[in-house]
RNA sequence: GGGGUCAUAGCUCAGUUGGUUAGAGCGCCUGCCUGUCACGCAGGAGGUCGCGAGUUCGAGUCUCGUUGACCCCGCCA
């Protein structure tokens, strides 16, 4: 067949082209057969082009292009004119100009396709991920990922101008016992031995530290065997950073600096820098979040003060259990009837609350189930301290401080929704969270695990606390929130093997174990490994952020769905026979 | 592991209290049509109502199970 390359594309010609001969080559968007003119708008990933059939033209080719049909992908030869008048198209930037066609050459014929590529997103999304390869050819799915090539090319740039080296990392590593479960790979070689995909190159940055690349940047596929969501695939990207000789200062300045151009280059907006901070106890008490969505306020107020001498049951349990009594303001939802209380009461049982208080504010102070159980300074403190005014109404939650702050939380999201706090033109609201506990008490198995990793610093006038109150000491860690999401997270790390080692025993895990298991980084800084700390960008939630999208899926080629299977190539699937043997497994 | 929403034509959906032959729009096919850009007009084809049981004289509709998609909790150092 030959080939005809094309002049230009389909989002380029012009007024200034008129009068040109052109070779375009694309699909067919869509035919409109007029019978004696045919039109076509032939389409590329640059834009749509207007190619016209006419028999006075040019009679073969019109017989031809009555035989287009959609997605067909060909090669014209024609002829740039200006539009008759009035028949101008301004939705399109090629609006002007038609393509009056020469010559047709098919360079493939398509099938009917099963959904309209112009219109995918409206279609179930089972069938775009089977046909993933035309879901991809639509315009929102074309510019997701457009704008997604920008911002690797942004991070790029912006790490290399910031002396950075890129450096890669094994696919294929140890499986490590903290953190997320790990896909695990088996070694053909080694009988019984695997690999794991790192969950994030946290190790091997570490000891680039220590190797003295002390500006290390990597845009790195990491993976997780943990359950989906909207925001989580099991394989995602990362942009991983790490620095030496540097402070949570330092790493703060250099993202900011990359959040400024990634915004300057891909929306072409502006962000005020520095970023607002925030402590995560400050997060928990006010947000009942770490990651908290500052584009509205509804602020939560803690009540233990108010009711230090409460003879009511609920309150008085919560307070000599070391536990907290959080308030929320829903403004003018003192209508709220019965039923919608009951909706939400039930929302947040189901997120284990014990159940939920609420109190309506009148001009005569307090209408709720559980008014008799206060007194009225009680009452009035309640009011003043969530300032709130008649027409209110108030939800009270109580229990363990920290899964109650994160039921309010949740309930502040749900009151933010119902009211409509987020309005569509909401600028962007960037946070860091700063401040981490560094440990996490876990009841199931009756011991700490690291919050972020356990790499990670305490703070260093903390340190002194690890043995005598692990819980209770905090870290040099950090997140950085966009709109409630957390799109980033790292840490200043240890770099000193004598307090690794206390790290280790503060979370139970034995010296041998320590050994086998991380041997070679605590090894490694016993050779002079220089202070150091990074962060890590989930890349994926970034680009979703700034697609306007609600989910990572659409601004991912080939994602996976929520049962982490791809419909497309039907992953996972079952092996030969042969190769388990050859890999010494058997299946249970 | 748990909770929720959904599954009817190629696509998006409607389908009453369980009742005759399951509909619409778009798409597709055929014909007509020279300025359309959601072209228009006329005609036509197209259905295992996700799958499997059950209740019933009768099930797209009710019950149970199951599979799949999506959202959330747990989980995600």
């Amino acid at each position: 067949m030959k080939f005809n390359r094309r002049t230009h594309t389909c989002g380029e010609l012009r007024e200034e082209n008129i009068g040109e001969k052109v070779i375009l080559n694309g699909w067919v968007d869509n035919r409109r057969d007029l019978g004696g003119v045919i039109f076509v708008d032939l389409r590329d990933r640059y834009g749509i082009t207007q190619i016209v059939f006419e028999p006075h033209y040019n009679v073969e080719s019109h017989k031809e292009g009555s035989a287009l049909r959609s997605e067909f992908v060909v090669a014209v030869e024609g002829t740039v004119r200006k539009r008759p008048d009035n028949t101008e198209n301004l939705s399109i930037p090629t609006g002007l100009i038609d393509v009056m066609v020469d010559k047709i050459i098919i360079l493939n014929e398509a099938k009917t396709p099963p959904f309209p590529i112009q219109k995918s997103e409206n279609v179930n999304e089972d069938i775009r991920l089977e046909y993933r390869y035309l879901d991809l050819r639509s315009e929102k799915m074309q510019k997701n990922l457009i704008m997604r090539s920008k911002m690797y090319n942004t991070v790029r740039n912006y790490f290399n101008d910031n002396g950075f080296l890129e450096i890669e990392t094994p696919y294929l590593m140890k499986s490590t016992p903290e953190g997320a479960r790990d896909f695990l790979v088996p070694s053909r070689i080694h009988r019984g031995k695997f690999y794991a995909l790192p969950q994030s190159p946290q190790t091997y940055k570490q000891l680039l530290m220590v190797s003295g690349f002390d500006k290390y940047f990597q845009i790195v596929k990491c993976f997780r065997d943990e359950d989906l969501r909207a925001d989580r695939q099991p394989e995602f990207t990362q942009i991983d950073i790490e620095m030496s000789f540097v402070d949570q200062e330092d790493i703060f300045q250099m993202v900011e600096g990359l959040m400024v151009k990634l915004y300057k280059e891909t929306k072409n907006s502006e962000i005020e820098t520095p970023i607002r901070r925030m402590d995560f106890h400050e997060a928990m008490e006010k947000y009942g979040s770490d990651k908290p969505d500052l584009r509205f306020n509804l602020e939560m107020k803690t009540l233990n003060h108010v009711f230090e001498n409460s003879e009511f049951r609920v309150f008085k349990d919560a307070i000599e259990s070391k536990g907290i009594i959080s308030g929320l303001v829903a403004e003018g939802c003192g209508d709220y009837t019965r039923n919608q209380l009951d909706v939400i009461t039930n929302f947040v049982k189901q997120l284990g609350a014990g159940g939920l208080i609420w109190m309506r504010v009148t001009e005569d102070g307090l209408d709720a189930p559980v008014a008799k159980f206060m007194t009225d300074d009680e009452k009035q403190g309640i009011i003043d301290n969530l300032g709130a005014k008649p027409g209110d109404l108030l939800f009270i939650i109580s229990g363990p401080k920290m899964k109650s702050l994160s039921i309010m939380g949740f309930l502040r999201l749900e009151m933010a929704k119902r009211l409509n706090l987020i309005k569509p033109d909401t600028k962007p609201s960037l946070l860091w969270v700063t401040n981490f506990p560094l440990l996490e008490w876990d009841e199931d198995t009756k011991r700490f695990y690291a919050m972020h990793h356990p790499f990670t610093s305490p703070n260093l006038d903390e340190v002194d606390k690890l043995e005598t109150d692990p819980g209770s000491v905090n870290a040099r860690a950090y997140d950085l929130v966009l709109n409630g999401n957390e799109i980033a997270g790292g840490s200043i790390r240890i770099h000193n093997s004598e307090l690794q080692s206390r790290m280790f025993d503060a979370l139970g895990v034995s010296k041998e174990e320590a050994e086998t298991k991380f041997g070679f980084l605590m090894n490694a800084f016993k050779y002079g490994a220089p202070p150091h700390g990074g962060i890590a960008f989930g890349f994926d939630r970034l680009a979703m952020l700034f697609a306007g999208e609600d989910s990572i899926r659409d601004v991912i080629a080939f994602p996976k769905t929520s049962s982490a299977s791809s419909l497309m190539d039907d992953s996972p699937s079952f092996v030969d026979e042969e190769q388990l043997k050859e890999l010494f497994i058997k299946i249970r």
